[in-house]
RNA sequence: GCGGUUGUAGCUCAGAUGGUUAGAGUACCGGCCUGUCACGCCGGGGGUCGCGGGUUCGAGCCCCGUCAACCGCGCCA
């Protein structure tokens, strides 16, 4: 017999009723009745019912056991009765009468407990994250992550990819992110680099002539974490291919997310590749503030300045006095409550902002039906409401009719009569504008609408978030949905706010719209071909089209600030290496811990990374990072300098 | 670097307005129990109320400082 077992604790059935089995496992949980002892026996593939009676010689042995020690244990499968078969276990039929136990390793009092669902601090979970490992729930985490990338990898290949390695200590690429330095002990006061990302390697790749390159590869970048980012470490999707362009990336990766959403969603909808939208960066700005729109909330925001310029709201009308403001408004259907309108605003206050101003729509209670409604009603073959009082559904027929059959003006006239604006901001405005407002958004009786203003870099972000909140609280976001939308159009710098400094904005590797032609124009206005990809608020996918030539390449970074010296300097090995004759390309690179996220349903990149940093980028179970010894300083030729 | 929230038993938490000996559930230890599957019943041990200072006759609670964790901002080609 093997030493530990025959059988893994998912493994039986009333099949093998009267067989002698060893299993080996962790003990689940513990029901003692005195004469009858059950165990719950657990291992990465199920759960087995073990028992024991006090006639059996391993009983006094077995009743000294505790959740969570790892047990062998020899005995014999048996049929459950009827009515003590357990339906929630796929091993409910059978019990195994233990006959002899081995204790493989024992345990103290739990820092954490693994069966049930009880949360516990992310401090605790990480210093035992072997006992964190161990609950079901990170169980099936772990594997979907696996599984993904088994699934990624297949269907790459499909396509026609190959995975090629590249180094992981390399050369600072000061692009981005902080690097991570790594101190070289053959050349002293030299450093290596993690890489952030195999970015120029990939591009090598494509000049070496191997067309199409995927990779599953660790990024490094020293960076604060978020709730959705993992710092020091993190994994990706990373392709590239030759001969491409943009749509030509697309065509590629999206059938294989798609894929992978599909297979792993779980049944949640999956948007089909061909109907994702390609929504230009200053689109997304204005209709989302975010560029990684959450598309499953069908809000969409608005520009409305000239319904507040020169208006009785002072506020507004006086921040649009000044150059580069504007006003937007964030439609809110059926939010149309002062509760929920004063909640919102409340939520904006908190995340910094003055306010959000609000106007709500409702019915007026006097409003009774007149002749010409009971006319319109008629031949519009709608039935005349007994109580004499239109629904919020039936303004919206009759507006029609009235346009048609009336003019505007009538129509506007006949809406009054029925719907009012309710709200400071409404009162300052007065009726005209804010009617104006209610038509251009579409909105009826019981919505609302939030206003932000100023520049808009001063309001997007929040204005992005309160799209969100809203979204959600008003139950508009579909849940069940796995909504993508590529993001294009990216500019290629942007001016720092205080120095007046042009920069990069997003990566330098991309190619410019319009070649070196767009370069020798305003630097603001070059978008370039660069793109994301979006899914439910997260950013799943970055890339580009890269610049392949070295003069433009030369051009795009002495506009940014850096000399052809500097360029030969940081990226020389990559630039030289395109005046060999290199290939136009261009490729992405997709966040497998984000989709994996995405997937398993977690709102924390932790719960899908087996030993993660925490938010300090420590590993408190490791203990990393620790002081090095002062034989490894002196190996290094470093010395620390002493804490202020 | 900045802001918010949190910090009470091994663990999860409760402790209005400051007031006797700081509680519950769970885990742990002991006892009882032959059909449980979140077993049940009885009993027990377990606390620097994150830490330091202050106000007060009296502080888990109020004030100041500090540490830690998480969330967010800055940062993130």
């Amino acid at each position: 017999m093997h030493a530990y077992r025959t059988h893994s604790c998912a493994d039986l059935n009333s099949a093998d009723v009267g067989a002698t089995v060893r299993l080996s496992g962790w003990v689940h949980r513990v029901r003692d009745h005195g004469g009858v002892l059950f165990i719950d026996l657990r291992d990465h593939y199920g759960v087995t019912q073990v028992l024991c009676d006090n006639d059996s010689a391993a009983f006094s042995q077995l009743e000294k056991v505790r959740s969570e020690w790892c047990i062998r244990i020899d005995g014999t499968v048996k049929a459950r009765a009827p009515e003590l078969v357990n339906p929630k276990l796929p091993t409910g039929e059978i019990e195994v009468y233990v006959r002899d136990l081995e204790i493989l390793g024992d345990a103290p009092e739990l820092p954490l407990i693994v069966f049930g669902d009880q949360e516990y601090p992310e401090e605790t979970r990480l210093r035992y994250r072997y006992l964190d490992l161990r609950r079901e729930v990170m169980q099936k985490n772990m594997t979907l992550r696996s599984d993904v990338v088994a699934s990624i990898r297949k269907r790459m290949w499909d396509k026609g990819f190959r995975e090629y390695q590249t180094p992981i200590i390399t050369a600072s690429s000061p692009e981005g992110a902080r690097d991570f330095l790594v101190p070289s002990r053959l050349h002293p006061g030299k450093f290596y680099a993690l890489p952030q990302a195999p970015q120029q390697f990939k591009q090598l790749i494509m000049v070496s002539g191997f067309d199409k390159y995927f990779q599953i590869a660790p990024c490094f970048r020293d960076e604060d974490p978020r709730a959705d980012r993992s710092p020091t470490d993190f994994y990706q999707l990373d392709l590239e291919m030759s001969f491409v362009e943009q749509q030509d990336v697309f065509d590629t990766v999206a059938p294989v997310v798609a894929g992978v959403f599909e297979e792993f969603g779980g049944g949640r909808k999956v948007d089909a590749p061909e109907s994702w939208p390609q929504i230009p960066y200053k689109e997304a700005a204005v209709k989302y503030g975010t560029d990684k729109p959450d598309l499953r909330n069908p809000i969409e925001m608005q520009v409305v300045s000239e319904h507040f310029a020169g208006s009785g709201f002072a506020i507004f009308a006086k921040i649009l006095e000044q150059d580069g403001t504007e006003i937007r408004a964030i439609p809110a259907p059926r939010g149309g409550s002062r509760k929920f309108c004063d909640r919102m605003n409340a939520f904006a206050q908190g995340e910094g902002l003055p306010g959000m101003g609000y106007i709500f729509w409702r019915m007026i209670e006097s409003a009774r039906i007149d002749e010409t409604e009971k006319q319109a009603l008629i031949e519009l073959g709608m039935e005349i409401p007994a109580s004499e009082r239109l629904s919020p559904k039936h303004i919206d027929g009759l507006y029609t009719w009235f346009v048609k059959n009336r003019g505007i003006n009538s129509a506007d006239g006949f809406v009054r009569r029925w719907v009012e604006a309710a709200g400071p901001v409404a009162k300052n405005i007065g009726p005209d504008r804010a009617e104006a407002i209610r038509e251009q958004l579409h909105l009826q009786a019981g919505d609302a609408a939030f206003f932000l203003g100023g520049k808009p870099e001063s309001f997007e972000r929040v204005a992005g978030k309160a799209r969100d909140v809203i979204g959600k609280e008003l139950g508009l976001t579909d849940e069940n949905r796995f909504a993508f939308a590529w993001i294009v159009d990216f500019p290629i710098y942007e001016k720092d706010e205080e120095t007046g400094k042009i920069d990069f904005e997003h990566n330098p590797f991309s190619m410019p719209q319009g070649g070196m032609a767009a370069l020798e124009g305003d630097p603001l206005k070059v978008l370039g071909n660069q793109y994301d990809l979006a899914c439910n608020g997260y950013e799943l996918i970055s890339g580009a089209i890269r610049n392949h030539k070295p003069d433009i390449m030369y051009k795009a970074f002495e506009i940014a600030g850096y000399p052809k010296a500097e360029v030969d300097r940081r990226f020389g090995g990559m630039v030289n290496a395109f005046t060999y004759g290199a290939p136009p390309h261009g490729g992405c690179a997709a966040g497998i811990d984000r989709i994996v996220m995405l997937l398993a349903d977690e709102d924390n990149i932790r719960e899908v990374i087996m030993f993660p940093m925490n938010q300090r980028a420590e590993d408190l179970m490791m203990g990393a990072p620790s002081e090095p010894s002062s034989e490894q300083l002196m190996e290094l030729s470093l010395r620390v300098l002493p804490k202020e």
